[in-house]
DNA sequence: ATCCTATCTTTACAATGTAAAGATATTGAT
DNA sequence: ATCAATATCTTTACATTGTAAAGATAGGAT
C-alpha cells in the first residue's frame, strides 16, 4: 500500500479560523504578479497549454486537470470556458481543423497541375506526420462534439478544399450541396485512401511493412509509390 | 482538501474483532450457489463480457469495472488474469483479428474471381459494420499492446490474408517477409483505401457526403462506387 | 458608489485503475 | 488421504480524473 501519504500536494487539515487567515497569507505570498487573480485571456492560454500537453503526452494525456496545471491555474478553471473536456477537446480540434487548412492552403500554390493533387496528397499526410496528438484528436469522434459552429465550421472548410481537389482533377466544378455518385464516389476514395494511409502510419501499422523492405525506403517513398500508381492522369 | 468524507463507497471502518464476524455473515447471506467463489471459467467469461461492454457501452464504456460488473464478479478479479486495463483490451483486440480473419476467410469461398477483391473489400467493412466497438478496438494503438503475442499474430494473420489477397490480383506470389516497393504500396494502397473508408464511416464521416446524394443511395452503394473506380481488372 | 456579472479558486464527491492483503478453492507431492 | 503450495477471487485502500457547487475577486454598467 501506498500507506501514510495520501498525497504530499494537499498539506494537512487546519482549523476553520486559522484556515481563513492562512489562505490570506498564501494569496499574498504566492500570488504575485505573475498569477493575478484574474488571467485575462485564458480562454486561448487554456488552448495553447492544451495542444502543448496533447502533442507532449498524447490522447490520454490530455486531461482537464493536466491542461490547468500547463496553463498555472486552479484545476476547474477549464470548466468556467469549455463547459467540460468535451468543450475543450472540440475547440482544439477545431484549432486543428484550421492548421489543417492552412497548411493545405499552402501546399495549394502550385495550382491544379497534374502534380497539384499529388503534393497536397504529401500536405495532407504531412500534417498528420507533424502533429499527430492534433490530426488523431480531429477523427476521433467519441470525444468531440461536432455540433460546435466552431468545430463544425472547421470541418466543413476541410472537407470543401478536398472537394474542390478532386473537381479540379476531373475536370468540373462540384457543387458541394448536391453530389452525384461519381463525385461522391471519387472524393471518398481520395479521402479513404490519405486518411487510411494517415491513420495506419500514426497507429504503427506501416513500420512491419516497411522493415520488409529494401533497406533505406522511408515511408515518404512508399506514400509517394502508393499514390502515383493511383492517380490516374487524365487524357493522353 | 477532500476533507472529512473521501468516499461514501466505503462504509465506515469496524473494530477489527467485529468485520471478521460482519464478513462471514455477508459471505452466507450473499453468495449462494449461483455464485460459488471461484468462478471456474473466468478468463473467458470475462473476454465475452467485455466484448458486450464495448458494443453496447462503446470504448469509453469499456472499463476494467464495467467489465467485472458484467460478469458479476469483484471489480478487481480481471486484474488477476489481464494484469491491467491494456492486457485485457489487447486480449479482446486479438479474439476480434481472429473472427476478422474468419469473415475474411469466409468472403473468400469465391476464389480469386475478378471480383473476388471486390467481395473482400465488401467484407472488410461489412464486418466493420457489425462489429464497429471492436474494429475500433483493433485499430486504437494507444490502448493496446502489441508485443503480446496472442494479439500479434492474429494481427499478422490478418496482415497475410491481405498481402495474399493484393498478390493473387497481381498475378504473383508474395513473399511476405522480403517486398518490392511496388508490392507494398499495392497493399498499402488496398489498405489505406478499406481501413480509411471504414474509419471515415464509423466516426461518422461520411453522413454529410451521404445526406448530399441523391436520395436512396445507401453507403454500400457509394463504397460499391468507390471499389469498382478503383480495382483495375488485369488484361482485357 | 453600488450592484451585477464574468472570471477564477476551493471544496466536495463519485468513478476508475491499480496495488496489496485477505479468503477460499485446487493441485500436487508425499 | 493429508497438507502445503499455488491459483483464483474478494476486500480494502488510495491517487487521479471529471464535474458540480459554492466562495472569492475583479471589472463594468448604471
Amino acid at each position: 500500500m501506498t500507506g501514510k501519504t495520501r498525497t504530499g500536494r494537499a498539506p494537512p487539515k487546519l482549523r476553520p479560523e486559522l484556515r481563513k487567515v492562512q489562505k490570506k497569507v498564501a494569496k499574498k505570498a504566492g500570488r504575485n504578479a505573475a498569477a493575478p487573480y484574474h488571467h485575462g485571456a485564458l480562454h486561448d492560454a487554456l488552448l495553447q497549454a492544451a495542444e502543448r500537453v496533447l502533442e507532449r503526452d498524447g490522447l490520454s494525456g490530455l486531461t482537464l486537470r493536466a491542461v490547468a496545471r500547463e496553463a498555472g491555474v486552479s484545476h476547474a478553471a477549464p470548466t468556467h470556458h469549455f463547459g467540460d473536456l468535451t468543450g475543450l477537446v472540440s475547440e482544439l480540434a477545431a484549432i486543428g481543423f484550421r492548421e489543417f487548412n492552412a497548411a493545405m492552403a499552402a501546399a495549394s500554390i502550385s495550382g491544379n497541375t497534374p502534380d497539384g493533387a499529388l503534393a497536397r496528397a504529401k500536405a495532407y499526410v504531412g500534417y498528420a506526420q507533424a502533429h499527430p496528438g492534433m490530426y488523431g484528436l480531429m477523427f476521433r469522434t467519441e470525444r468531440l462534439d461536432m455540433s460546435r459552429p466552431s468545430l463544425r465550421e472547421a470541418a466543413n472548410a476541410a472537407f470543401r478544399e478536398l472537394a474542390g481537389t478532386v473537381g479540379a482533377e476531373r475536370h468540373e466544378h462540384i457543387e458541394a450541396e448536391a453530389l452525384s455518385l461519381d463525385q461522391a464516389a471519387a472524393i471518398v476514395r481520395a479521402w479513404s485512401l490519405v486518411h487510411g494511409f494517415t491513420m495506419l502510419l500514426l497507429d504503427d501499422r506501416l513500420s512491419d511493412i516497411l522493415r520488409r523492405l529494401p533497406a533505406g525506403i522511408r515511408i515518404d517513398t512508399l506514400l509517394d509509390a502508393m499514390l502515383k500508381a493511383t492517380i490516374v492522369r487524365p487524357g493522353t
